[in-house]
DNA sequence: AAAAATCGCTTACAAATGTAAGCTGGAATT
DNA sequence: AATTCCAGCTTACATTTGTAAGCGATTTTT
């Protein structure tokens, strides 16, 4: 089992696009990414290749160049970050982050019910 | 109103301090991060600095050296951090965030009851 | 008073990050 | 076949971050 890699914020927007498919080509993940930032397809070539530097992403050898692939999980990735936050900032306490925005009324009342059916459903 | 400056992980610790109690003097800053971590006193000063560079603190003179206090609260700084956090990992839903947590089993039963509670008291 | 400790300011320097461009070789198009 | 386009590899360069050290002034200690 490898330690999660350490995915920054441009990052992340490469390894959604390929944890909601995949495997894709460059071009492929430029298109998606097209609409959601203005980066340039060299940029977008740059995070891909420094993912698999980081191991959070592997690929395949094609004809027409290589199909990306993640190699961590979302789940696990977004775990680590979720643990990492929450220890900076909250002591890593769940309740107090959920505490606060309940105190500072950044949830709905639609929010507020689905956060109790989930706890009563567990 | 000023907008958040963006905190480093090393640099909340030093905020932290600073939130707990303030104004305080570097020297006080520093020995109440002995202990928490082994940065050198200069470290210190390095991210004193850079904070009040960022607006994140500012001070007072005193005939002993400067006094730092917070210019922003630690509540509108964790929310900033949520913020960008969510939006990254979990597309800005708390909700998505604790569902997880409850799905893969990180919550205790305790933990879940006080949620409930905090829920139910809202 | 001399020495030592401390202050804040300036400088250092490597790694990570954001954001690409250049270059070379093969693939697609004309 | 010649040209254009795209692939991936290498290089670039500013900013942020972690982690300090050096320096000159001042304060504290001896």
């Amino acid at each position: 089992m490898q330690s999660i890699p350490q995915i920054s914020d441009a990052e992340w927007l490469v390894m959604k696009v390929l944890w909601k498919e995949s495997p894709l080509g460059s071009s492929d993940v430029i298109n998606e990414l097209k609409g959601i930032t203005d980066w340039k397809p060299k940029t977008i070539k740059t995070l891909l290749s420094r993912l698999v530097t980081k191991k959070a992403l592997s690929y395949e050898v094609g004809s027409r160049g290589y199909s990306y692939y993640p190699l961590v999980s979302e789940n696990e990735c977004a775990k680590e970050e979720a643990r990492s936050f929450l220890g900076r900032v909250y002591n890593g306490s769940l309740n107090l982050l959920v505490k606060n925005f309940i105190e500072n009324k950044e949830l709905s009342t639609e929010e507020i019910e689905e956060l109790k059916k989930l706890l009563e459903d567990k």
